[in-house]
DNA sequence: CGTGCGGCTGCTCATATGAGCAAAGATCGC
DNA sequence: GCGATCTTTGCTCATATGAGCAGCCGCACG
């Protein structure tokens, strides 16, 4: 484009969408045709001088959606926009939204749904609508936190997202982390915890988080772990949590043998899904999502905007895993 | 507005502006009839949910131009946009280019232009187009810098303007302050001073900026005032300095005697002129701009949109019994 | 100096959109 | 329970806009 016509588009820009004027009136103010300023008004869009943006605590983006599909494969990909967001329990709070509102919207609704716990989950749950559906039995697919008085948010969040449904909780009576893979095997084996097991391994669709890795975690704030155990980790190439399991940027177990004691679904489990449903925000998070997505654990991912630009910017590395599930 | 709606205007919103889908298609999408779909586009707008920004150093703000045309009297307005400017040096840019694209602009063209001298007058010069006009002779109307090094700016901002537009340049033989009254009075009434004097204020159109009353202004740069000088005329009340002569809030003469042995055009002629650019930007010189503008020293405001903003919520309020009582 | 090509211009025509209006609902007081 | 009034809805019609096309200009090349 040539310097001239580049200034006439912002003028012509300026009139069009601050003065409300029509093409035909921009024309005759700039002496130009109608149809000229129609395609400075084009080029001026194209060249990126015109910016909508969509300014709402609700608002999506949409296009970024599309491309985070696109680029990794999702089925579905909810964005929620970060404009004029400053901290992140907003953010957080705005993605729990959305990932509510896409529950909602779920056609048909499924009848059995696994769920983790953790703070999101717990935003989430309370981001519902009261009848958000019409009776969907809720499972929790991996151990509950009980070893302090935090003890209880994981059976509220699977409660209350039940509640909210007309349906019933099932939630898995065992410890996320046991100190002894024998308690663990043992625990396992119980009929009342093989049972909730089985039926969450047969859930219609899962949704669940991921946490970083680091010492503000769930799980070290409810004593499963040390901020030593977590230094450990990432030391190992932890990047974050998925249903209690530490994996590494390539979503693999970064630690087999605490991930042996670790109570619920396996990460293949979840892979295998139809339907599952990450619900992931904050720069913090931004390497575990990558983890998530490029691993193939979710088939939706709702997050917010900066974490999907992260994601579409870094995909291309790592292919792996994904590949086994098939997209050519 | 009802929620419901307000979130149906939101999603109306995504898909037309950012998916460029026709209102109809978005009828079927949300299943409404096509009408209602630009009524929650209407609303959507209306109620500020959608932004429509013009980004480009060239961008102006034409609704905050005719904002603060109407609430300050102007004949004329020229904001522009502040978006994506982080540095104040940035900022003064764009305002001097939109000047000089406005000086550029007036029909008819001044025959005599009577200008003052600065940073920002500088940058204007520099920014204009050769040719911009056809013969315009340039007048000083406030005495020249000539103490230091910085010597000839002045006289090269006159001679640049007059140079471009091919016509000459009338430089005012002064310094700008002088030690003692009397040979304040001595140099006005020599005939090349008080012919000088003469031409100025017979200018069709005057051109100036303002300065901050700070330490960095360029009286102090050029040696003409002190540090201590600035600080005293600023517990006095000054917010800055117009064509070298310091003003209140409500562009009085903070002091009548240093304002006596100040050569140039006094600020009545200027407050006379059928036409007088001001060209003022930043956030420090929001004091004076609203000085400027209240006590009516231009007709027209060369600005930035901050800067803008500020005079437009500013304005109603009587100057200020503030500057008065002193800021301690 | 002619000729062919690419880009720009101004047009026609189809489509998308906004204004205005009558009918249908909702809301309120009585 | 019943109008009266105000709002919302779906419409018609006029207008604004975008797609696509023929002619024109300038340019490079033979």
């Amino acid at each position: 484009m040539i310097e001239s016509d580049e200034l006439l588009s912002i003028r012509a820009a300026e009139l069009y969408y601050e003065e409300d004027k029509t093409q035909d009136e921009i024309g005759s103010i700039l002496t130009l045709t109608r149809w000229k300023v129609g395609r400075l008004l084009a080029q001026a869009k194209a060249s990126g001088f015109v910016r909508i943006e969509i300014v709402h605590p609700r608002a999506r983006r949409l296009p970024v959606e599309r491309r985070l599909r696109e680029t990794c494969g999702l089925t579905d990909a909810i964005v929620v926009s970060t404009a004029g967001v400053d901290d992140q329990d907003e953010l957080q709070a705005r993605t729990a939204q959305a990932a509510a509102d896409y529950l909602a919207s779920l056609r048909p609704a499924p009848r059995t749904l696994g769920i983790s716990w953790g703070r999101t989950l717990d935003d989430v749950a309370r981001h519902l609508q009261d009848g958000w559906a019409g009776g969907v039995d809720v499972v929790q697919i991996n151990g509950g936190v009980s070893l302090n008085r935090r003890a209880g948010t994981a059976a509220s969040t699977a409660v209350t997202i039940a509640q909210k449904a007309g349906g019933h909780a099932t939630l898995l009576p065992s410890p996320a982390i046991l100190e002894r893979l024998e308690t663990k095997r043992a625990i396992e084996s119980d009929r009342a915890v093989a049972a909730v097991l089985d039926l969450a391994s047969g859930a219609d669709a899962y949704l669940f988080s991921a946490g970083a890795a680091d010492a503000g975690s769930v799980l070290v704030d409810s004593g499963y772990l040390t901020a030593d155990d977590i230094a450990a980790l990432v030391r190992a190439g932890a990047v974050g949590d998925v249903v209690g399991r530490y994996v590494d940027g390539s979503g693999a177990i970064v630690d087999p043998r605490l991930d042996e004691r670790t109570v619920g679904l396996s990460l293949e489990s979840l892979r295998a899904a139809q339907l599952s449903i990450a619900v992931i925000a904050g720069s913090a998070k931004h390497a575990v999502a990558s983890a998530v997505v490029r691993s193939g654990l979710c088939t939706v991912l709702v997050t917010d905007e900066d974490t999907a630009l992260h994601l579409i910017e870094n995909h291309p590395a790592v292919p792996d895993s994904k590949g086994q599930r098939g997209t050519e």
